[in-house]
DNA sequence: AACGCTTGTTCAATCCACTGAACAACCACC
DNA sequence: GGTGGTTGTTCAGTGGATTGAACAAGCGTT
C-alpha cells in the first residue's frame, strides 16, 4: 500500500455504484479540479484513479462531448460548462439575491466586505461576496473552500451541528490545518470556541487564517428543512477594527441572517 | 413531432456515446440547469430525456453520491459541488487574476463596471466582473450566458471568427433573439456590424439588451492556440455616456486586452 | 372508499459497455 | 539509431449495467 503513489481509487472500495461510469466521471472532474496545474493527461488520470486506460479514454471522450472538460493537445482540463452549471446553482438560491440587496442598504455593512457561505463536506464554500470597500480586496473567490476551523463562518456553522457530528469530524487527536501562528491547533480549543459561539450567537476569527485580518460571522437560521445551513461573515482589517464597530456589524449581520432565514420577512 | 412535449433525447440520435451513462448524466445536469424552478423529479427527468425510469433512478443515485446533484424529498436539483468545480475552472484562468489587478489601477476603468467573457457554444459566458461603481449594479452574474447578437462582447467575439463559421451560425433567414426595440433583428444587420467591428477594433452595444445601458467591448488577442478567445466589456449608463469618455475606455480596454494577450507583457 | 393516474422501487434476463492485451507513435536518453 | 520507457488507440470477448414489466405507495376526483 505504501510503496508508491496512492491511487485514490475512484470507487470507495466495495461500495459499487449504481452507475459506475458516472461515479468515475465525477472522480475525473475532482481529480482535474484538485490537480495543481489543472491539466492532466489520459495516463495521469488512469493511473491516479486506477481506471484502465481504455475506459478512461471513453470517459474523457464522453465528458468532452458534454463540454464538462476540454482537451488541449494531450492535456485535459475542466470545461466552461461547469461555470455555467455552478452559476445555475447559485442563481437558484434566493438567499443570494436578497443578500446583495440587504448589504447595499445596510448602514454599516454597505461599506464592508461581506460573504455568504455554506458547509460543504468538511469545508465551507463561499457562495457570494459583497464588496463595499475596494480598500480590502479579498483573494478568495466565489466557490473557494476553507477548512472549518480556520474561518469565522466555518466555526459558526460547526456550532450549529450536533455534538456527536462535531466529535466525529474532530476527534481529540486530530491535526488541524494551520495557516498563521494564531490558527487553532487542537480539537479541544475548537470545541471550547464552539461552546462560546453557541452562547454569544456569533463567531470571531482573529488573524487565524490571515495575519492582519479579522472576521465576524453569524449563522442563518434554517427555516425548516430547506437545505444546509448558511453563514454570513464580515471581513475587516484588524488595524481599523473597534469594539463598537464590531457590535454594529454583528447587529446588522443578525438582521440580515434573520431576513434570509424568514423568506417573507 | 408537434403533438406533445418535445423530449430532447439525451443521445443525439444515432451518435452513440463511448460512455452513454456519462452522456446521460450530463443531460440530467443540463435539464436541471434549464428547468425554470431548478427542481425536477425522477419522472420529469425520465420523461424529458427519454430515459427509462429505472435507469434514471440509477443515474440520480450516482450523481447524488458525487454531490453533483441534491435530493430534497422527491425533487432533485443541482449540487454545490458544481460551484466548486466552476470555481476551480475560473481559478485556473490567469487572465482573471490579471483582469482584476488591471481594472483596479486603470484611471478610467477603475470606476466602471468591467467584465470578461468567452464564447461558449452560441452564447457568451461571463467569467469575471469588476465593479468600480456601485451605482450601476448589473443583474447579470458570473457564469451567466447571453446570445451573441445581443451584447457588445458577443459581437466582438463573433467578429473574430471566420466568415464561414458566422454564416453557419447565422444563416440569412435566422431569427435573432430580441430584448429591446433596439435589438438587432436580421442576420444582415449583424454581419454589417461585424464588418464594422473588424475595421474599428471594438464593438458598441447601444441599448440592444437593456434600455438605458450601453456597452463597449474589445477582443483579447489569442496568444497562440491557448484556448478560445476572450472579450472585455465596459458597461455604462447611456445618460452619462460621452464620446470622449468612450474613447478613454476603449483605449484602456485595449491596453488590458493587450496585457492579457501577452502574458508576460 | 374504490377508482384512475400518478409516482418511485424491485428484479431477473439481455445486451452492450467495459476490459486487457496487443498495437503503433512518440520522446528522451545514451 | 537503437533502446527503454512512455504515450494513446484499437478490438473482440465477457461480465455487469441497463432495461421493461410488474410492483407498491401516494394523491386527487367522483
Amino acid at each position: 500500500m505504501a510503496d508508491s503513489r496512492t491511487p485514490r481509487s475512484a470507487e470507495g472500495l466495495g461500495s459499487s455504484s449504481p452507475a459506475p461510469a458516472v461515479t468515475r466521471a465525477a472522480a475525473v472532474l475532482d481529480a482535474l479540479a484538485e490537480a495543481p496545474s489543472g491539466r492532466l493527461t489520459l495516463s495521469d488520470l488512469s493511473r491516479e484513479l486506477g481506471i484502465p486506460k481504455s475506459s478512461t479514454s471513453n470517459l474523457l471522450l464522453a465528458l468532452e462531448e458534454a463540454r464538462l472538460i476540454t482537451r488541449e493537445g494531450a492535456d485535459f482540463s475542466l470545461g466552461r460548462k461547469l461555470v455555467e452549471l455552478g452559476a445555475a446553482y447559485l442563481s437558484r438560491l434566493d438567499e443570494v439575491q436578497e443578500f446583495y440587496k440587504f448589504c447595499e442598504q445596510a448602514p454599516t455593512l454597505s461599506g464592508e466586505t461581506v460573504r455568504i457561505a455554506m458547509i460543504d463536506g468538511d469545508h465551507i464554500i463561499y457562495l457570494a461576496r459583497y464588496e463595499g470597500h475596494p480598500a480590502v480586496r479579498l483573494t478568495s473567490n466565489i466557490g473557494d473552500k476553507m477548512p472549518l476551523s480556520l474561518s469565522a463562518v466555518g466555526k459558526v456553522l460547526l456550532a450549529q451541528l450536533h455534538d456527536h457530528d462535531i466529535e466525529a469530524m474532530f476527534p481529540d487527536d486530530v491535526e488541524l490545518p494551520v495557516m498563521t501562528p494564531k490558527s487553532l491547533r487542537s480539537a479541544a480549543e475548537l470545541k471550547a470556541q464552539v461552546a462560546a459561539i453557541r452562547k454569544q450567537g456569533y463567531a470571531l476569527e482573529d488573524e487565524e487564517s490571515t495575519l492582519g485580518v479579522v472576521c465576524l460571522a453569524v449563522p442563518v437560521p434554517t427555516h425548516g428543512a430547506h437545505g444546509p445551513s448558511l453563514g454570513l461573515s464580515v471581513t475587516a482589517l484588524k488595524a481599523t477594527f473597534s469594539e463598537e464597530q464590531a457590535a454594529l456589524m454583528v447587529k446588522e449581520l443578525k438582521e440580515l441572517a434573520h431576513s434570509l432565514g424568514n423568506p417573507m420577512g
